[in-house]
DNA sequence: GCGCGTTGTTGAAACGATTCATTAACCCGG
DNA sequence: CCGGGTTAATGAATCGTTTCAACAACGCGC
């Protein structure tokens, strides 16, 4: 024990008097080495602390057992839930999992893909910050496996694992509508992103199903994703003296911040205000005032993605998938009805758990859940 | 474009006619490298779209440009403020992070640093699962710098980044004893864990300092430290009939957890119950009821780890450090003065920070690092 | 006793980048 | 025109592992 220098495979070969062909074997293939043998070697790997050299290997070798996830946010439970999903079934299939987080900056996305690039990883799995998928061709033309995560990938020349977002936003605001509320506004990142401008069309298409003009959902952009940006948000709703009647968030971080200044404004979240957030991550049910969500199935998404990116990996012929699913509506308390308003605002509505209900939201006609009893 | 297989340093040297030599010395010491033959190099690196190989790198280097981080939760917004810290810092020092989850497992634990070793990375950061330091000991003994986070090294043969948790338990329970609370309950997981036993015994410390009888505060323990044990630890006291009027928390997700179920249950926080939690992860403040707790700086404990583990790799002579932070406690309205009663939820104890003072104990006279920017 | 298949073991040739001792080319003062 | 110094470029050795053709030893049937 304390020996410095790590010992290489010849070392170990020494010791046993044997040849490193023949200490590869034992590790590779033990079958095919005699078990005196074996065990001397495996004597000699013990007492010398002997650890493999992964780099050595994948030079060799030509590829890493490592797939690389890059997430636009890992301080977004979503992300983390993805990121259990991805190692669950990486592990399985004997690879790590190396977590890089983008931030939401194209610059930070590219000197990861870039890193990983150069580990010769077996794949990797990305949410991309914006819709330009050049990097992400890029990669794939340099014969890294690429699937792309929560983003669907138009073309056939890349796999993907995405969630419909055009029927979260749909659900999300025929829910808004089906509560009583009119005036609508809608917070999310730049529309030139695609979740946004797809949660976005959603909410229109719902609106115009109703009957109504799709421009009564107010855009409002925020420069981030996160708790932050929903404060903000709501200080300028505040601001602006005229509160709308119902909020859909692009996630749950921005719902969770939003409800927390309105709520500390005196404003009654949901009498005088819906808000419906994103992914439900698990905050969402503890929030001030239980939020109703857009569930993704966030821990599938990432075992699906993994499970395609070790597979076009690995496999000789393949074809590229774009896999879709769809999500569901969360009811909670922070739409409850209008008609329950007349509560007093403070305290006490807790307890009286509105709507314990969870409910698919299907594409073609999400329905609506029974009015709370 | 689109070809299989990635160009070689050897290649590119055929291609821009030169050595391979001078081909690394364009990459890693350009100006020894006249201008026209750099720009050819550079021509042909492009035009093969040459990415460095670095697996070949690190097997003749040695020695990876890679930090590994195991924490026990990725989900836990703690540990990813922490790994930000840790990422800021290794960019700029040119390294990458490779995030593992260990999630409280001592195998999972195991079989990541087993990855990390053979990945000859430039060193580990661990926030480790037990008491039990001798997988950090042993990798240490292997040649591998190892850095503590958020467990102080009792002995001088590593390096720690921590945060008091004696104190952090103290200054919790005095705070609910100054509220008026007598009959405390701590929730954490097993006392043979040290950062639970000792926010315990910091707690029991409060009590006998006020002259109370430190078996006051029970030690309720639960199997894991998420949302879930939260709640189920909720329901365990509700079954019970008579509820505890003040409930320490070892983590904010348990005490978010908790705090969900009991306002479910008709429970008034903080009339009926005070809680307090343990991290104050971003979601305390927008929680039901906004939560006190006992803040950790998590971004600055991240960064101060993983310079530490950069030095130790790098410098030649290295100390062993441990490094202490203190903790503050946020208040807030979780545990509203019993004299607040009667007002309205939405209450205004907020941004009375009880000890703003961040405080560092070193060894022999570290110095307080700057507040990160 | 010879050939044959089986079973174990060997040692050298990769993998791709880095390093370093050599060599080549050139400039300049004497 | 020569010697010494500077600047550029070279190519072989090296890192630790895997793979594979070659070989040794052995048992066995004829």
């Amino acid at each position: 024990m304390g020996q410095q220098a790590a010992a290489s495979i010849r070392q170990v070969a020494r010791a046993a008097r044997v040849s490193v062909g023949t200490v590869s074997n034992v590790l590779n293939r033990p079958s095919v080495v005699a078990p005196a043998t074996r065990r001397r070697v495996l004597a000699a790997i013990d007492e010398l602390g002997f650890v493999r050299n992964e780099s050595a290997r994948q030079l060799r070798s030509g590829t890493a057992r490592t797939i690389g996830l890059v997430v636009l946010d890992v301080g977004n439970p979503f992300f983390t839930d993805l990121a259990k999903g991805v190692e669950a079934a990486a592990t399985e299939a004997g690879h790590a999992v190396m977590l890089c987080n983008s931030d939401g900056s194209r610059d930070r996305e590219s000197r990861h893909l870039e890193l990983l690039a150069q580990q010769q990883v077996h794949g990797v799995l990305m949410s991309p910050v914006e819709d330009d998928l050049s990097s992400a061709r890029e990669l794939a033309a340099r014969g890294v496996s690429v699937v792309l995560v929560g983003h669907p990938a138009e073309s056939e020349d890349l796999c993907s694992v995405a969630v419909d977002d055009r029927v979260g936003g749909e659900v999300a605001v025929t829910h808004l509508l089906a509560t009583g509320r009119r005036h609508l506004t809608m917070i999310a990142g730049s529309p030139a992103t695609r979740q946004c401008a797809e949660r976005h069309a959603g909410g229109r298409q719902a609106l115009r199903r109703a009957g109504h003009d799709p421009a009564d959902l107010e855009f409002l952009e925020v420069a981030t994703l996160d708790v932050a940006a929903g404060q903000r948000a709501a200080e300028q709703l505040l601001a602006r003296g005229e509160l709308p009647d119902g909020v859909f968030c692009v996630n749950d971080l921005v719902a969770l911040g939003l409800l927390q200044v309105l709520l500390r404004a005196g404003v009654s979240v949901p009498d005088d205000v819906a808000v419906v957030g994103y992914d439900d991550i698990d905050f969402a049910a503890a929030a001030a005032v239980p939020l109703t969500s857009v569930r993704q199935p966030a821990t599938l998404l990432g075992r699906t993605a993994a499970d395609l990116v070790i597979a076009e990996g690995t496999g000789s012929g393949h074809q590229h998938q774009q896999v879709m699913f769809t999500p569901e509506l969360v009811v909670r308390e922070s739409t409850g009805h209008r008609e329950d308003r007349g509560r007093a605002t403070g305290g006490p509505a807790w307890g009286a758990l509105l709507r314990p209900v969870r409910e698919l939201g299907g594409r073609v006609g999400a329905q609506e859940p029974e009015p709370a009893g």
